[in-house]
Formats: C-alpha cells, sequence, structure tokens
DNA sequence: AGCACGCCGACT
DNA sequence: GTCGGCGTGCTC
C-alpha cells in the first residue's frame, strides 16, 4: 500500500474529495486510514484525514505525506463510516464531518511565516522590509500583514530574498512529566542504602523510600516534594543504574479534587423494574432497539439508566449518557461517578480545550468504559459499546446548528445499529417525533408514571397577569406568588423563581416616542447590560453606550423593558427585603466553577430563593424547596417557531418538577399573559397525553413534524435584493426538480431578516417522501458555488430544522 | 480557502 | 508600452 486517500482540510466545494499522496517508505505499514497527517496542498501545508490506502494511484505528480499526527487512528473505521453518512445526510463538507468527531484540540491551526532565504539576502533587503528582519530571520505574517511594508515585503519576495513557509501548528501538546522508579530488586536497594556513606545521606533516603515502596513509579515532583529533597541524589542514582526515569502523560483531571461517596444500586420499584426488563433483554439478546422511556419527573429515570449501565459493563462493553448542555450539573455528573468511579469520563462545554482532549484520549484507550457527556459525546470513540442513552430526549440542543447539522439521537440510533445494542431516549416530555414513533412501533415505549417516593405531582396554580394589572398590581410579582414567598420565608423553606428569558431579553424603549433602539447591523433590538452599563446585540456582538436621552427625539424618558434577572432581583429585594436572593445567569456563572458554588450555596441554605432562567430549570433536586414560580410563561409562546408551543409545555413541565421533590409537597406558580393557551392549561395538569393529541391536531393542520419532514434552505447576502433573487431561483429550481406532493414555502424572510449586515431569505421544503431531494439541494449548491465564491453569498441547507431560524 | 494565471482598461 | 483590475481554474 503506496499510497493514501486524503481529505484535506480545505472547506470548499472542489477540495471536498480524496486527494492522493504517496506513503514514504519509513511510514509504510504505519500508516492507517483514520489518522491525521500534514500535507502539502498547492504551495501550503494542511492537516487532513487519511480515508483509504491504495496500491496505485491515477495521478502521476503524486506528493508524499509531510508527516504524520497519530500514532492510533484517531478515527476508528466505524467514525471514518460516520463521517461519510454524515455527509451525505446533513450535506456539509467532508472535513467538517471529521473534526466535528474529534476534540478541538486535535484540529490544525496554521500560521505563515516570512523568512530571509539566507543570510546575506537580510542587507539587499528593501530598507523598509528589512527593519522586520533585524532581531530575528523569521517574522508571522499576522504581524506584518497590517503594516505599510507590505508592497516591498512583496518585492523581496519576488526578489527570492524572503521565502513564504506555511507550517501546521498543534494546538495541543499531550503534557507529560517524568516519573522515576526503582532499577533494581527491593533486596538491593536496601543493601546500597546501608553502604551509603553519611556524604550520601540524600541518596539514602530516596533509597528506603523506593526499597519500602516497592517498583512503582513515583512523579520526580512529589517524590522531591515528599523527601524534601533536590533533584540532584536522584540524578546520581540514576546514574548508578540503580533508579530509572521515564516520561509518563499525565492527564488534566477536572475531577481530581473531588471524592466520591460510592453508591451501590437501589432496588427498583416494580414500574422501574417493568420498564428496565426489555431494555436488559435487549443488552442480553445484543439487540438493536429505540426504546422510548417516557417517565414523569420524580420518576426515578436515572436509576433506571444506572443499572442498564451495570448490565452493559458487565458485558464488558462500553456505553454512552448524553445529557443536555445545560442539566450537565455537578449533580448530574456525579450520580454517574459515585456509581461508575474512574470509569466515568465526562464530556461538556465547562472543560478546557486540553482537559476534553484528556477526557477523549482515556476513551480512546480503553481506560474508562462510560462517557458522560453533551451532544458530540454520541462520537465518543468506543469500538464495543452496549448502550446509548439519551437523557430528556426532546431537547433541542441535540441538534447541532452549525455544520455538520446533525442531530444527536440520528447518530445514537445509526451508531446502535452497528453496534447492535439498545438506545434509550429518556424524557417526562418527550418530542412529538418520538412519541409518534413509539405510538407507531417504531420505538418501544416504557412508561413510569408514578414518582418514585409515591408524592404526588405538585399542586399548579395558573395566574392571569392581565387580571393582576386591570386590579392595580404592576409588579412582575403576582398577589398568590408574593403571598406564598412570604409564607416560604416565614417556615424558612426555599423558592426557585424561574424567568423565562428567551426571546425576549430587557431592551430599551423611548417612552415618549415610542423608538426602540436596535442593533445597526442586524433586525433585532439591543438588550441592556447593567455590566459597562452597555447596550449589546446577541447576534454579531455589536456594543454600543447606554444612550443618556433618547437618540430619536432627545427625550429623557427611556426605559427598560421586558425584565433581566437582574431586574427581577431588584424589584425582589424591594417588595421582599429580608429574602437571602442567589441570581444565576450567563453573568453570575461565567467563570468556571461559579455555577456550582452558588449551586452548592442554595443547597446548604445560604439563600432563601434562587432565582434564574433557563439553567435552573433541569436536573436541580433540592429537598428543601417547595415552591417554584414562573414569572413569564409565555414568552416563547409567540415566537415564529413550530415547536413554540411543544417548548413551552415541556419547560413549565420541567419546571414545576423541581417543587417537592422529598417530604415536604410542593407548589407552582404560573404567571401568564395568556393563561387559557392549552400549553400552559395542560402544563398544569401535568397531562401530557393531552398535549400530545392537541399539538399533534394542529402539527397534522399545517403540515409540520411529525406529520411531514422540513429542509430548510437560508440565502444571506449583503444586498437584499441578491438575496431574494437568489431565493426565488432556488424554489423555482425546486418546484421545477420535486415531486407535487411537496409543499414549498417562500422565499420568505427569515425570522431575523437581517444578521451583521446581511440580509437572510429562506425556503421552507415540507415533504414526506422525495426521492429527488438530496440531488437537487445538492444540484443548488453546485449552481451557486461562483457566487459563494466571489459574491459574498452563502446558502446554509439544513435537514430537519429544530426552529426556522 | 488561497493562490497563480491570464485577459482587458487606464496610465507613467 | 506597462501596471494592475479581478474572473477562472487548480490544488494529489
Amino acid at each position: 500500500m503506496k499510497f493514501a486517500s486524503v481529505i484535506v482540510d480545505v472547506k470548499a466545494m472542489q477540495t471536498d474529495r480524496a486527494f492522493d499522496y504517496l506513503i514514504p517508505e519509513k511510514w509504510m505499514g504505519f500508516i492507517k486510514p483514520g489518522m491525521r497527517v500534514i500535507v502539502p496542498f498547492g504551495p501550503r501545508a494542511v492537516q487532513g484525514f487519511v480515508i483509504a490506502l491504495k496500491d496505485s494511484s491515477d495521478f502521476d505528480k503524486v506528493k508524499p505525506i509531510t508527516e504524520v499526527m497519530d500514532i492510533t487512528p484517531a478515527l476508528t473505521a466505524e467514525l471514518l463510516d460516520i463521517g461519510h453518512w454524515l455527509t451525505e445526510s446533513t450535506l456539509c463538507f467532508k472535513i467538517s464531518a471529521f473534526q466535528a468527531m474529534l476534540p478541538a484540540a486535535m484540529k490544525a491551526k496554521y500560521e505563515k511565516e516570512i523568512r530571509l532565504t539566507s543570510s546575506e539576502a537580510k542587507d539587499r533587503l528593501h530598507p523598509k522590509s528589512a527593519r522586520w528582519f533585524e532581531n530575528a530571520p523569521g517574522i508571522f505574517w499576522k504581524e506584518i500583514e497590517k503594516s505599510d511594508s507590505v508592497k516591498e515585503l512583496q518585492g523581496d519576495i519576488e526578489r527570492g530574498l524572503l521565502e513564504v513557509i506555511y507550517r501546521v501548528k498543534q494546538k495541543n501538546k499531550q503534557k507529560t512529566q517524568k516519573v522515576i522508579r526503582a532499577a533494581v530488586t527491593s533486596d538491593v536497594l536496601k543493601e546500597e542504602a546501608s553502604g551509603c556513606t553519611q556524604q550520601a545521606a540524600k541518596q539514602k533516603k530516596v533509597l528506603d523510600y523506593f526499597a519500602e515502596h516497592g517498583g512503582a513509579a513515583v512523579p520526580l515532583q512529589e517524590l522531591l516534594l515528599k523527601l524534601n529533597i533536590t533533584d540532584s541524589p536522584v540524578k546520581t542514582l540514576i546514574k548508578k543504574n540503580l533508579l530509572s526515569e521515564s516520561y509518563e502523560e499525565i492527564y488534566r483531571d477536572p475531577y481530581a479534587d473531588r471524592t466520591f461517596q460510592k453508591t451501590e444500586s437501589l432496588p427498583l420499584t416494580p414500574e422501574q423494574q417493568t420498564a428496565i426488563a426489555p431494555i436488559l433483554d435487549g443488552i442480553e439478546r445484543k439487540a438493536h432497539d429505540v426504546f422510548l422511556m417516557y417517565g414523569v419527573t420524580g420518576s426515578g429515570k436515572t436509576e433506571v439508566y444506572l443499572q442498564s449501565i451495570e448490565a452493559v459493563l458487565n458485558q464488558g462493553r462500553e456505553a454512552i449518557v448524553l445529557v443536555p448542555e445545560i442539566s450537565l450539573t455537578p449533580q448530574m455528573v456525579n450520580r454517574f461517578k459515585a456509581r461508575f468511579g474512574s470509569l466515568v469520563a465526562v464530556l461538556h462545554s465547562g472543560l478546557s480545550i486540553g482537559e476534553k482532549y484528556d477526557e477523549w484520549r482515556k476513551i480512546r484507550r480503553g481506560e474508562v468504559k462510560l462517557v458522560v457527556g453533551a451532544r458530540s459525546a454520541v462520537f465518543a470513540p468506543f469500538t464495543n459499546l452496549g448502550m446509548i442513552i439519551i437523557d430528556e430526549e426532546h431537547e433541542g440542543s441535540y441538534k447541532q446548528e452549525e455544520n455538520p447539522r446533525y442531530h444527536a439521537r440520528d447518530v445514537a440510533i445509526y451508531r446502535a445499529k452497528r453496534h447492535k445494542c439498545p438506545v434509550v431516549l429518556g424524557s417526562a416530555t418527550p418530542s412529538l417525533e418520538s412519541f409518534a414513533r413509539a405510538g407507531k412501533g417504531v420505538y418501544q415505549l416504557l412508561t413510569l408514571k408514578e414518582r418514585v417516593n409515591s408524592r404526588p405531582l405538585p399542586e399548579v396554580e395558573i395566574v392571569d397577569m392581565r387580571d393582576e394589572l386591570r386590579s392595580g398590581n404592576r409588579t412582575m410579582f403576582s398577589k398568590v406568588l408574593l403571598e406564598k414567598l412570604e409564607d416560604r420565608l416565614e417556615k424558612g423553606q426555599q423558592s426557585v423563581l424561574f424567568l423565562n428569558k428567551r426571546g425576549y431579553s430587557s431592551f430599551i424603549m423611548c417612552r415618549d416616542c415610542g423608538c426602540v433602539k436596535g442593533c445597526p447591523h442586524c433586525d433585532i433590538s439591543l438588550t441592556y447590560h447593567k455590566r459597562g452599563h452597555l447596550l449589546k446585540c446577541h447576534y454579531c456582538g455589536h456594543e454600543e453606550p447606554m444612550p443618556n436621552v433618547c437618540p430619536e427625539c432627545g427625550s429623557e424618558h427611556i426605559r427598560f423593558f421586558g425584565t433581566g434577572t437582574q431586574r427581577v432581583e431588584e424589584e425582589l429585594a424591594k417588595v421582599l427585603p429580608e429574602a437571602r436572593i442567589i441570581r444565576m445567569d450567563v453573568d453570575t456563572t461565567g467563570k468556571k466553577g461559579a455555577h456550582e458554588k452558588l449551586l452548592t450555596a442554595f443547597g446548604n441554605k445560604e439563600a432563601d430563593i434562587l432565582l434564574g432562567t433557563q439553567m435552573i430549570a433541569k436536573g436541580l433536586d433540592f429537598p428543601d424547596v417547595t415552591l417554584v414560580g414562573v414569572l413569564t410563561a409565555d414568552t416563547m409562546l409567540h415566537l415564529p417557531d413550530f415547536r413554540a408551543s411543544e417548548k413551552t409545555f415541556q419547560l413549565l413541565t420541567q419546571v414545576s418538577g423541581r417543587a417537592g421533590r422529598h417530604l415536604l409537597p410542593g407548589e407552582v406558580v404560573i404567571q401568564s399573559y395568556s393563561p387559557e393557551h392549552y400549553s400552559i392549561q395542560l402544563a398544569g395538569k401535568h397531562d401530557y397525553d393531552s398535549f400530545y393529541m392537541q399539538e399533534m391536531t394542529a402539527r397534522k393542520q399545517h403540515a409540520y413534524p411529525p406529520f411531514y419532514f422540513l429542509a430548510l434552505v437560508t440565502v444571506s447576502h449583503p444586498d437584499l435584493l441578491k438575496a431574494v433573487s437568489v431565493t426565488e431561483k432556488i424554489s423555482q429550481h425546486l418546484n421545477h426538480k420535486l415531486s407535487n406532493h411537496v409543499q414549498i414555502l417562500g422565499p420568505s424572510a427569515s425570522p431575523i431578516p437581517r444578521v451583521n449586515d446581511r440580509y437572510r431569505y429562506q425556503c421552507m421544503i415540507k415533504y414526506k417522501r422525495e426521492e429527488n431531494l438530496h440531488s437537487a439541494l445538492k444540484m443548488i449548491i453546485e449552481r451557486f458555488q461562483q457566487d459563494m465564491n466571489k459574491n459574498q453569498l452563502s446558502i446554509s441547507i439544513d435537514m430537519n430544522p429544530n426552529a426556522m431560524m
């Protein structure tokens, strides 16, 4: 096998195919598919993935591979296959698919250096470019590209005085440490130790240590610290061949400083036993099945997961547990760490690039058997998978909103088919898609209707905020909620206040002329940030100082609208001055570990009220929380999103589940301006089944999933007319190519018609079965290829979009 | 993507 | 005559 087919790290349609490279003699037999290599590509060096080996190439001018980046292939054969499948199914570039499956640390970065070709060349340089090379023979292009000497530098490059070198730089090196171990038996050590003169007291100390502690390797630093010595006696002993030194890779362990109380399996309730039986059977039989475990909050889904995992591990196979990013709380992780100890790797966005890389390598080497992580953990490089669990299956964060636009659920099922193992989807409020599939028998439905502690679900009171306003209450707390908060304060119990902020953040408006300050680059209002007294755009990052007077009419009567958590906190302090409040939002949890600190403080009853956004909706479990308040239940309801009702129902159900999980009964107050809406009413009654029926009727009527599949094509361009005309052409093309069973909607403006000075138009395709869809979409990309390169046009295609954005 | 090549108008 | 604009095509 003399040649390797390589997918190079260049994201373009024309390079989205394999290129052949010669394998140098020294690496023959060593280079394998799945390895990362560095190859020359035109004038530069780029990273690439070997996807296949072959004996001959159709090209006559084949260049050799420059470097090999892996000892064992980064991508297993299975992951390579998944990469090809992702490319096909999500219409992305192969390189994007491969990169998405690996930790960020393994993605190459590039740099361009300008170097003197020889030392004599220095004197012949143009004076303007010479100044950059006074101290060193080379300089990074990045540092000079914006200087005034670019022309001169280019001239000198042409004259052959300077050369351009492209380099691939590795983002992350493994961390290593020096370790020391005994090179001889402990008997010899003892003998040597007794023979030590007084001069060599330190050497004796070291020898004694190793005689006592046996042959295990000790990190040098640790040894020096323990024995209070310098490295010189150690070095001498190494020279005498009594000790040996070597380098060992160390892992950054984000959970190193924590101990976990080992837990044992809990006895299962009859209901849990009924639910787990078919899963265990599937594991036993090595059969691929998808289970939808529909269990109310507090019904003990996690214990079912844990015991199923145990069965998988006992079988010698591995398991993946996916958890939504937002609920990857320490509380959640601890449950797995406590049961399975060091067999668990954790992957989530809170880890540094290096930490994620370390966790990934533990998986790749088979040092752990279980991964708990967010979406991308579905690509964990296990080779003997026994089960994949997706908790909170309905969560939107399982869909990646950038290329490759995959859904973790689809990847999980794809992998499980290959490994002949079960997939378990768990939720108290399953997505309509999954519940419908369970109804059709595609998934197997497992139901947990009872809470483990037999606690009834909390009482929910829905408050009509319009009535509050009519009766003169202009605060954001209804009379009922305030009374109940006061009551909890008196009883020394805790409350959680939930602010549903999505799509409704604190914008500012002039009360005289009604003008709302919007982003100059996007069609969206700016959000006020108290920190820095700034207005920020959440889409393009634009920032500007908060004006003192209205920029339109000069009025001083500008005020905030909407309710940020900061403002709720201030108001709350006014009406309940004695309450101790902990606020959790992006501002207070930005720093690493802050999230956990705040929760621990609340758990220790250092506060009476926990106030927060989405991030407190899930997984939290505090025994003394007996009241949950939802300040604005309907902010999501009016977003242009066909899942708005579903998301509202899920969120309210989720939040309500936070109350009364233990001995004390819980209560929930939901405040809303549209309390009659079925998603709010039925969430109040904990009635998923009715919600499902009603929402399915609506979806059927409007031809939305699960009755139809969707594909969304979004076109963006700085020029509005261009965006519209391209979308129009796309829509015509699709109309022409597809059958008349499809519905093609658009061109229509995106829900946010302009982001970052680019106009966005879209075209929505609703279909049931459409053989030509893939090829038609591919043709679109090919047809507008040139426009996308030169004319700032961008077209993005999302198969199965989560929302219309 | 990033770069070379090459074909046309505007100027020392 | 030449400099430089950017449309076209290639990278194993």
